[in-house]
DNA sequence: GCAATAGTATGATGGATGTCCAACGGTAGG
DNA sequence: CCTACCGTTGGACATCCATCATACTATTGC
């Protein structure tokens, strides 16, 4: 039976600031671009060693599936999650890619260079 | 005189959760996207017409500044502001872009399509 | 100088958010 | 069945944030 967590919004209700404001945090940005390799990665502390709390992490992983990120998968007793990449790059073109690029490093603050 | 306002961070030293919280506002959100057309625009009440009061106005103004978004031009009693799009096409790559790509409306809901 | 305009500064406030803690609910294995 | 494991739920709490209202500063023009 579907839980009520299951749930995730239809592509095409999900707004640019509902993604925006998704992962427009550290932890959730971090999530995103390691899903964005195509696996699905479980919800199991190992994997995701943020220094968190067990409860803040199921917060975040619930905040990118209803923002329309993401999909989770139950099997059994462990959850798996996967990027909505198909449609969200139909939907936002570029964004996904953007945002999974890695940052340019640049070593050091600006005062470290001037 | 350069007055504390003027200030903006080394592009080096923005972050992109910096810039992600910063467009993460249906407000500016829109500011960002109608200053990608490469145009300077004045902070003036009269082109930004979002239903809020003028200190929120210049609260976005100052958020989208302090991000590295935004460069602020004084000219006399009127401000001017512009979007950094060089710095940040180089150190986000794509990100702008797929910001500014106007969203796909679908019109309607989901449960209009089922 | 004085009034009008453009924008900022400061303080208050209600709502959202990230975090932790404790308790709970399925699932797998003995 | 009972325990260990994986993950969620609910509450508590502190912080951040968007907004408004008022007061203030700076510039232009009469």
């Amino acid at each position: 039976m579907a839980r009520e967590d299951d749930v995730m919004p239809d592509i095409a209700d999900v707004t640019m600031v509902d993604v925006l404001r998704a992962v427009a945090d550290p932890i959730r940005l971090r999530i995103v671009q390691t899903l964005a390799d195509g696996q699905p990665h479980g919800k199991c502390g190992t994997h995701w060693d943020f220094g968190v709390h067990k409860s803040t992490m199921t917060h975040h992983f619930r905040t990118l599936r209803q923002a329309g990120l993401t999909r989770t998968v139950v099997a059994g007793r462990t959850h798996t999650i996967e990027l909505r990449r198909d449609e969200l790059d139909a939907r936002f073109p570029g964004l996904i890619d953007a945002l999974t690029t890695t940052e340019v490093p640049m070593g050091g603050t600006a005062a470290d260079r001037a």
